[in-house]
DNA sequence: GTTTATGCAAATTCTTTGCAATACT
DNA sequence: AGTATTGCAAAGAATTTGCATAAAC
């Protein structure tokens, strides 16, 4: 279990140009505690002694860091998660994403890798982002 | 070029157990027209004669009776586009998005399909989205 | 005449920014 | 002092809903 302490995040965040504050130590602790996309709402709620605001630019911070990504499960919101692999540069840790259509919880599959996609010649692929809707097993057993 | 005229496009609504009135056949010729997935504010701008909320709604019902696909490209706005399968219930005309960082204009990739995503025992999957994010060709030349 | 569809207006939710105050170096 | 960070408040943008009118059956 990785759970990052402090000193951890520290050298993460200073190695990817991020200055150190109280703040981002709390949000990206936040995000690495969950082990699944959440919501700025979700974080918010959690770090309540934090502006809601202060939390959108420091998640913005973060992403154009790499070292978290930013990704959607179709029902309007941006969810963050943090990057596994060690170099966030080169997106090579991303996985795919199940949206349960009942319960509307996101999941992440790692246990697949996400497919080599092809792409025209002259586009140049940043990320790519796979996002399974459905029914998750709790919501098929109960409903 | 498969431009449905009305009475293609009443026989498929009727088949999906769509009521035709004159703005669903709007809706749906205009969402047929692009080969692209459009947002609400386009199809708004477009049909001006019609109001958003009720092209909402119709968008929603379209949705629900699966003769459109519903995504997102990671800009926070919702696009919506035909389903191209004859019958939409098995979403197998899924194809890969494109969504450029640079102009966000957003291409569909139909070349290749998606490929087949393997999920836990007990999750039901009713749809696969691939979003591959970067730079299009356009902007890779111009800029 | 009853039900359904539509337009208008407004509520809701989420994202984003301006600006003053605070903290840091 | 000067720069960067944060909180507060509010602006913007998109989605969604309530309700009255209009259309369809």
């Amino acid at each position: 279990m990785a759970s990052n302490n402090h000193a951890q995040i520290d050298s993460l965040l200073e190695s990817h140009g991020v200055k150190v504050t109280a703040i981002r130590q709390l949000v990206y602790a936040a995000l690495a505690r969950h082990r699944r996309p959440v919501s700025l709402r979700e974080l918010d709620d959690e770090l309540d002694t934090v502006d809601r605001s202060t939390i959108f630019r420091t998640l913005t911070l973060l992403h154009g860091a790499h070292l978290i990504h930013a990704l959607e499960d179709g029902s309007g919101v941006a969810l963050y998660e943090v990057c596994t692999s060690s170099d966030a540069e080169d997106d090579d840790d991303q996985h795919m994403h199940f949206y349960c259509t009942r319960c509307h919880r996101t999941y992440c599959f790692r246990t697949q890798p996400i497919p080599e996609v092809l792409v025209p010649e002259g586009f140049a692929i940043e990320s790519v982002n796979v996002l399974i809707k459905g029914v998750c097993v709790n919501c098929r057993t109960q409903g």
